[in-house]
DNA sequence: ATTACATTTGCCAAAATATGTCAAGTCAAA
DNA sequence: TTTGACTTGACATATTTTGGCAAATGTAAT
């Protein structure tokens, strides 16, 4: 638990006064939801994504990549090789973008 | 599609001359599934990884970072800021290693 | 061409996970 | 002690993943 893209939203947001329930309507879900969201209980959807950036006025690509870096932690974590397994991994996203291959 | 622990596994499996069926059997799989896996068409679920190590004689640890490094492919191909977001999760994995924080 | 066998494919039901929603709970400030 | 913000837990629903089967395809030998 404990997400970075949860964190990054909840500081926006406070540093902005906005209530939960304020952001949550606007993004026309559950006060709860966002909650949950924000402390890293729940993963927030792709698309709620891009609505939050515009919501909190910051780069929907930092969010983005938070968003996604939370999805990977997701998968690796109380995983052993977790490491070798991120370089692997990463080896095969370089060598298919250097091809333009998919 | 098309993963690196399918291709390792299938591999293995034709230089030791073996039958999907035998393998299957020995994993108590339907025949099709194996199939599916090593061609990447499905994951392999985590426990499987373990008795396929054990049958083709291999390392354990090597296919289960192939099989890790399959899962976070998964969830970053299409991504556009794959790699960053590799890099800041992986950022995460050494801090939380570094700290024994879990 | 027919048989025999290995593998692949498509489909569907069952199982597992994730998500949305609500009601009740905690907590802090007034 | 009331109010408002947030959290928690439980549950129903929705979505995704899996297992299994039968039919299709491929391949080699006869």
């Amino acid at each position: 638990m404990d997400s970075q893209f949860g964190n990054r939203i909840r500081n926006l947001r406070e540093k902005q006064n906005l209530l939960l329930r304020q952001v949550a309507s606007l993004l026309e879900m559950d006060t709860a939801q966002l909650s949950k969201i924000e402390r890293g209980e729940r993963q927030a959807k792709k698309e709620a994504v891009l609505k939050i950036a515009t919501i909190l006025k910051v780069e929907e690509k930092e969010l983005k990549t938070l968003w996604l870096a939370d999805q990977i932690y997701d998968v690796v974590k109380d995983e052993e090789n977790a490491l070798q397994a991120m370089i692997v991994a990463e080896e095969k996203v370089e060598y298919l973008k250097a091809n333009n291959k998919k």
